[in-house]
DNA sequence: TTTTGTAATTAGAATAATTCCATTTTTTAG
DNA sequence: CTAAAAAATGGAATTATTCTAATTACAAAA
């Protein structure tokens, strides 16, 4: 492999931000990182400790801001569930995401095509839709949580 | 027809309050005859000013505890999309929300058991769902809004 | 019925996530 | 290198919601 993952993740970094017209910084660029860098479901909050670690002077203001621009650019989805604190998901692909109510943990499950098309049937003519979310509630077993 | 409909919105809602042990109040009975009322999808500040019109003193503490309370007696449901407040339904059937970007309205979609069964096959064993959400978000035809 | 314990309501304070604002720093274009 | 524009920063402000302490209403027992 001629470059690290990580100098792939840069790339896409740059040329996402400059097709949106935005500059790179090396605030976005480690709170992208980040994010890779951990397939979880971090809050903002969360995000700045772990940015931190690098950019110790980080403030929180910043995160925000990254983070929108981040989601802007389609880098990273930005989940909703219930009324707690955003949380953000490296994982670009369709999926739904279920919060075991026991662990609070949130899984990913990916969406196979069968399944994205049953969902979008369900909107008659004249609906165009951007961006759908699908969440579950409820409790796993013990023996699936990692 | 013996019973008007409020009367039976009325058993039903201290029948349900009754079976949780939750006592009947006036105000709950405001705020719950104020969901049924109308088929949209007020917030709490919303649901506050249409109670406020039959009984002009409750507060907005009130309104929060009731809808609490309603929604945990399964009478009203609550819907969280993005990060504005929460919104209150009075649509218990398994239903998606579609918010449209250009209007702001929400719009109910009924699911069929065929989605349904589909939507609950992606989740392995091991996985007990209680409950989900599907929302959408997209732009929908001037001729639809209403 | 009255009493009496408990639950619910109330107004306002408190909280928590997020956004805003004014200033400083960084980036980029020329 | 310099100037203009964008981004980062810290702290204040905002907003939805929850909490608190005091009052009021309900419902079971006497």
């Amino acid at each position: 492999m001629q470059y690290s993952l990580k100098s792939r993740q840069k790339e896409n970094l740059d040329s996402a931000l400059k097709r949106k017209g935005f500059r790179p910084t090396k605030q976005r660029s480690a709170v992208y990182e980040v994010i890779l860098g951990k397939k979880d479901h971090p809050n903002a909050e969360e995000i700045l400790l772990r940015v931190r670690r690098v950019l110790p002077t980080i403030s929180l203001a910043t995160v925000y801001n990254c983070l929108e621009t981040l989601v802007d650019c389609g880098l990273v989805r930005q989940v909703n569930l219930d009324r707690s604190p955003s949380l953000f998901c490296p994982n670009l692909g369709p999926h739904a995401h279920f919060k075991c109510k026991k662990t609070g943990k949130i899984h990913d499950f990916d969406l196979d095509e069968a399944t994205i098309s049953s969902l979008e049937s369900i909107l008659p003519e004249g609906y165009s839709v951007e961006r759908f979310d699908l969440s579950f509630i409820g409790t796993s077993d013990q023996a699936r949580q990692n």
